[in-house]
Formats: C-alpha cells, sequence, structure tokens
RNA sequence: GGCGCAGUAGCCAAGUGGUAAGGCGUGGGUCUGCAACACCCUGAUUCACCGGUUCAAAUCCGGUCUGCGCCUCCA
C-alpha cells in the first residue's frame, strides 16, 4: 500500500510503526455553527482510508477531535448571551449528526480540547524548559520557531523566505514577540472569556499546541498518520511537529496526508461571496450519502468544483449501483438453482479479477475515482450476465462483491427490505390484472396513483418491481 | 515577492514512457402495451500551447499561457 507523503513529496510504501495496527489523528472542526461541505470533504476522504486500512485487516486507532475553545466559538456565545460550551455542545452534536448522514464511522475517540488542558500546560511547561519556549511579559508563551531545526520542513518553506515575504507575520498587539515567526502557546485571558489556571496566567491554550497533546494522549509520541486538510499544512501542522517533535525529542508522525480543496465555480467557498453550503443544506435536497459518492469520485489530492450540476451525476451514477444490486435482490429470490455451474464459476472467476483492480487502485494512495470504476465494471458485469437463469450463489456472489466494495467506500447500496401495506399490494394485483386483460388505460391509472404515494412501479420479464421515488 | 498544485471528450474524472479506464449527459437501436430498468452502438487520430530528449511522450526536460491554493483564522 503506498501513501502519499506531503513530507516528502512522494508516495511511500506504508509500514506502520506497529505491525497490524494503525494509529492516525485527523484535525477535526473548530465547533462555532453546523459543518459545511469543505468541512466534510476530509471527514469523508478519511474516513475511507480508515475504512480500507481495517479491510486490509489493520487495527485502526483513529482519533480526530473537536475545537472547542476558539474565538469564533466565544463571539458566537456573547451573541447568544450564552456559555461557550453550549454553543460547542451544540454544534458537535449537530456535526455527529451530519456525519451519521455521511456514513463517517465515529473515532475511536473524539477529544474536545477544553478537556486536555492539563495535558497542554505539561507540554508548555515541557517546551520551556527544554528552551523551546518563553514567557512574555503580559503571561503570554510563544514557541521559539529558531529553536527548532527542523521548522519549515512539512511546508517545504525556509524561514528567511518566509521573513522576507511579501506580508507582514507581525500582528499589532504581538510585538512581544522575539521573532515574528514565534507563536503562540498560551494566551492571557480577556474580558469575559472563558480561562484556566496556568503557571503563567489565566488564560487559554493557542490553537496548535491542542492537536499535539490530544494525538500524544490517545495515540503516543509517534504516530502513523496525521491528516487534514492542505490547508492546515502551514501553519498549524508545521507548529505541530515543531512542538511535538520539540517536546517528545522523537519523530511526531510519520504519513502526513492532505486533502485537497472543494471549490464551488472555481473559487474557495466563503460566505462573502454567497457560495457557502453546509452539509444540513446539501441533505436537504439529497440523501448524503450522494455528497460522499460525489467526493470519492475525484482524488483526494486534487480541488474538487462542486456545483449542482455536479450532485446530479452523482445521484445518477450511484442510483445505477443502486439499481443493480436491487434487481440482484429481486433474481435472488426467483433463482431455482443454488449451486453454480462451471460456467458460472468461470464468471465469477472473472468478477473477482474487478476486486483486485478495485484493491490495486485503493493500494495507489487511495484512488477512489480509479476504485470506484471498478465497482461500476462490476455492476455492468452483473447486469450482463446474471438473468433468470442463474443460481442462488451465482447471484450471492456478486451482490456480496459490490456490497463489499461499496462498505469499503462507506456507500449503502442495498434499500431496506420494506413490507409494502396490502392496500398497495393490492393495488399491484389488481393492475396486474389489467394488464392481463389489456385493460392498459386501467393500469397506467394505478401506476399513476402508486406513483402519487411514491411508489414507482417497474415491469419486469421477471414480474413487478416497485421502489420508493 | 516566496512556496506549491492543476490544465485529458459537452460535463466530471483515472491514467505519469509503449500507443487514451470509468461515470454523467447527448443521439440512435434492442427489450417493453407504454414507461422505467438494462443492454448494444454513438464519442478525444488526441491529452492548454511551443520547443527538446527518446525507437516510442498525455506521461520526462525547458519555456509560454491560463486557473487555483498557501504564506493571516480557515477542512
Amino acid at each position: 500500500m503506498k501513501v502519499y507523503n506531503t513530507l516528502s513529496g512522494k508516495k511511500e510504501e506504508f509500514i506502520p510503526i506497529e505491525e497490524g495496527k494503525v494509529r492516525m489523528y485527523v484535525c477535526g472542526p473548530t465547533v462555532y455553527n453546523l459543518i459545511h461541505i469543505g468541512n466534510a470533504r476530509p471527514m469523508i476522504v478519511f474516513d475511507t482510508v480508515r475504512r480500507y486500512m481495517e479491510h486490509k485487516g489493520y487495527d485502526v486507532n483513529y482519533v480526530s477531535n473537536f475545537t472547542d475553545v476558539d474565538d469564533k466559538i466565544i463571539k458566537k456565545a456573547n451573541e447568544e448571551g450564552a456559555d461557550p460550551s453550549v454553543i460547542s455542545e451544540r454544534y458537535i452534536a449537530e456535526c455527529k449528526k451530519d456525519m451519521e448522514s455521511l456514513h463517517v464511522k465515529p473515532a475511536t475517540t473524539h477529544p474536545k480540547a477544553t478537556c486536555e488542558i492539563d495535558g497542554m500546560i505539561e507540554m508548555i511547561q515541557t517546551l520551556i524548559d527544554k528552551g523551546h519556549a518563553y514567557v512574555a511579559e503580559d503571561g503570554t508563551v510563544y514557541f521559539k520557531t529558531r529553536s527548532f531545526p527542523g521548522y519549515g520542513k512539512l511546508s517545504h518553506k525556509n524561514l528567511d523566505d518566509l521573513r522576507s515575504g511579501g506580508r507582514s507575520l507581525l500582528v499589532s498587539g504581538e510585538d512581544q514577540k522575539q521573532d515574528p515567526l514565534d507563536f503562540v502557546l498560551w494566551k492571557p485571558k480577556k474580558e469575559g472569556e472563558p480561562f484556566w489556571e496556568s503557571p503563567w496566567c489565566e488564560g487559554r491554550p493557542g490553537w496548535h499546541i491542542e492537536c499535539s497533546v490530544m494525538s500524544k494522549k490517545y495515540l503516543g509520541d509517534e504516530i502513523d498518520i496525521h491528516a487534514g486538510g492542505e490547508d492546515l499544512i502551514f501553519p498549524h501542522h508545521e507548529n505541530e511537529i515543531a512542538q511535538s517533535e520539540a517536546a517528545n525529542g522523537k519523530q511526531f508522525a510519520k504519513y502526513w496526508m492532505h486533502n485537497g480543496f472543494l471549490n464551488i465555480d472555481n473559487k474557495k467557498m466563503s460566505k462573502s461571496l454567497g457560495n457557502f453550503f453546509t452539509v444540513r443544506d446539501i441533505g436537504e435536497k439529497y440523501d448524503l450519502q450522494i455528497l460522499r459518492f460525489f467526493m470519492l469520485s475525484a482524488h483526494y489530492r486534487s480541488p474538487l468544483n462542486f456545483s449542482a450540476e455536479l450532485m446530479e451525476a452523482a445521484k445518477n451514477g450511484l442510483e445505477r449501483i443502486m439499481t443493480c444490486v436491487s434487481n440482484l435482490n429481486f433474481l435472488l429470490e426467483k433463482a431455482k438453482d443454488a449451486e453454480m455451474s462451471d460456467g458460472e464459476k468461470e464468471q465469477a472467476a472473472l468478477a473477482a479479477g474487478l476486486e483486485k483492480k478495485f484493491d490495486e487502485a485503493m493500494d495507489d494512495d487511495f484512488n477512489t475515482a480509479d476504485a470506484i470504476s471498478a465497482i461500476f465494471e462490476l455492476v455492468k458485469f452483473a447486469n450482463t450476465n446474471v438473468n433468470e437463469g442463474s443460481s442462488v450463489a451465482f447471484i450471492r456472489a456478486l451482490k456480496d462483491e459490490i456490497l463489499e466494495l461499496t462498505d469499503i467506500c462507506g456507500l449503502s447500496v442495498e434499500s431496506g427490505q420494506e413490507i409494502l401495506d396490502s392496500e398497495i399490494e393490492s393495488l399491484i394485483a389488481q393492475r396486474q390484472e389489467a394488464r392481463k386483460a389489456k385493460n392498459f388505460a386501467r393500469a397506467d391509472e394505478i401506476r399513476d396513483l402508486l406513483s402519487g404515494k411514491g411508489i414507482i412501479l417497474e415491469d419486469t420479464r421477471e414480474g413487478v418491481k416497485w421502489k420508493r421515488a
């Protein structure tokens, strides 16, 4: 299995620190509002990475945090006159609902920054003790960037370029920094802000230290994969490396994975441009697994453009897979022979080749676009080769294969077995009578009636199929 | 200014040295009482442009153009 590592800029063979186990940390959202579809991309992408690794037999310890102390949360809390924890708890709950709709599995642990303050104070103290951090007059603690020789190794920047860059890194009120590149580990409270006691001042942690500490606590000093959106490479992940490696004296993460951005009309999504969509917005119109399918149809490192047309195309594509499974289920009920014929055994072997294609695509840095094409080929294979004469074993083999591969992608393509109420059953029977009697007007009338109730009928050679609109 | 990514059919999108996957859409056909589903056919002599390397390039090298991201909170 090969993984593209931002650190080296290359695809590398994945070798876990501990055989058979994967320790993985994914930077989670700041919970001050409903998550937007851009937030959803890393959740979906890295959940798929996790599912594939589990499919390969790895025991994955997957940690993804919620950042629940932040300026935006405090701002929102002040607007509503509520405690910041009310805001963050509310949006953590909403986020979990969205994740469920997106078929993102809950992490092994979802730590919250506010529950890990002790660990942060401890790590900051270690950094001070080791000479990597210093306390300013007002109690702010800064990380001394120049004290960490590897600074810039992830984002491939060098300190002098950063300094002479087009923009000043000095922001007003930060002139206590010894160097403009130094960043905050702990900052003093302001009026009306939540705060914690610390050796330096009453205050709260800087953003970057949170992830270093939560990763260390739940996964250890050294982890296999650290992941997030590409915008986090600098400064967030660069700073995490500096903090963790300076404090722990060990390599922090072996592999750094970053997903590309989701754009709207080739522009970054932003509220000011009016092209901002929450996951909830999309969920009003579409089953959210369509959004998931859409995102997996491109490579995770490529920028991905979002539009209504593209969602429609994704919807139709996913429906094709679901129709196939539904057809297989239908034929399964009608199948007579239990065992595969010799011809079917050969066919099944061919189909297994498509599963191999899927695995090879996923082994190559999680090429989900290519992997999905293997699923489509499998669907076509099933549509072409399964018929009313097929055996139970053959149909089931193909169905199971499709289900296995779609499940790795986090897609549920088998609609639940529903029992129709007797009134509808009776209408379908009446329509069949009418058709037999060539009373097509009556047959169409019943079909329209059922369509009005959300039941769509399809006449097949094997009988009448129905589905929900 | 610095760093980085991308440009493949109407649209989306794989492929990164051996002669262009897959999906959506379009048009035609088969099946069907009709519809739906499905299947078959329909698609790039060509991969932004210009040079170069090679027996061979969408894939490697150089340049040009265009779009985007990061360097400030951001998935």
